[in-house]
DNA sequence: CGGAATCCCAGAAGATACTG
DNA sequence: CAGTATCTTCTGGGATTCCG
């Protein structure tokens, strides 16, 4: 049984962590599926700036393989699938919404500085 | 004035947050200089698992230019630089800190798995 | 000791077209 | 609607050598 994810070096929780989040829009995708609960694709690729439809699809499946997220599909015509959050995704919220919080925090100290 | 910071998308939070402390390396840094207060180059060099001398300066040069961590050279001979946190990047720590928990945690649930 | 300077490449991400 | 499939581009990071 081979493991993508061990490699030679020795692991590091820190980096664990951040190959799981880290990447151009999972936190992103992440965080929107926070505050808006449930997700359909469409909604998605709308919400998310300038997501490509191939780096939507292989984010949300990455995220689904670390099981992050879950992914329900509605056997309908027009299809339908929707995303949220799982319980082990919902763990990374409080860090995420930290994270947030002290991004906007410096957005904000850096306006101020580009005024002046 | 150019910024690098700004492009022409909508500047999201989490995202600008995740620039700071993104790639390969900084999340790591920042912890090992958070458990060991001071470090030198030198010592970084060798605590980063195998972090070469080009991508450990460039990322300090960027965790310095975000003023997250503090540089002081010492005019000596041999010379001596020594890194440690700024209280900007030291705000960043409770979150590294849960990162750190929860990728523990997988860890461990991931060995658990695998010895089934 | 603490870097800087080059060269190079794998893998991440973008563009575009097509499909059940 | 919710994706695949290709192709191309770009860039983060690696390897190596040299410097004050």
């Amino acid at each position: 049984m081979k493991s993508k994810k061990s490699e030679t070096t020795q692991m590091c929780a820190v980096d664990y962590a951040f190959k799981r989040i880290g990447g151009k829009y999972k936190g992103m995708i992440l965080w929107y599926l926070h505050s808006k609960t449930v997700l359909r694709y469409g909604e998605l690729s709308r919400t998310v700036p300038n997501i490509t439809t191939k780096m939507l699809t292989q984010t949300l499946r990455e995220l689904e393989e670390d099981q992050l997220i879950n992914r329900k599909m509605f056997h309908e015509v027009p299809p339908k699938v929707e995303y949220s959050l799982s319980e082990k995704g919902r763990e990374l919220i409080p860090f995420i919404e930290y994270l947030h919080n002290w991004g906007k925090k410096q957005l904000e100290i850096e306006l101020l500085k580009n005024k002046s």
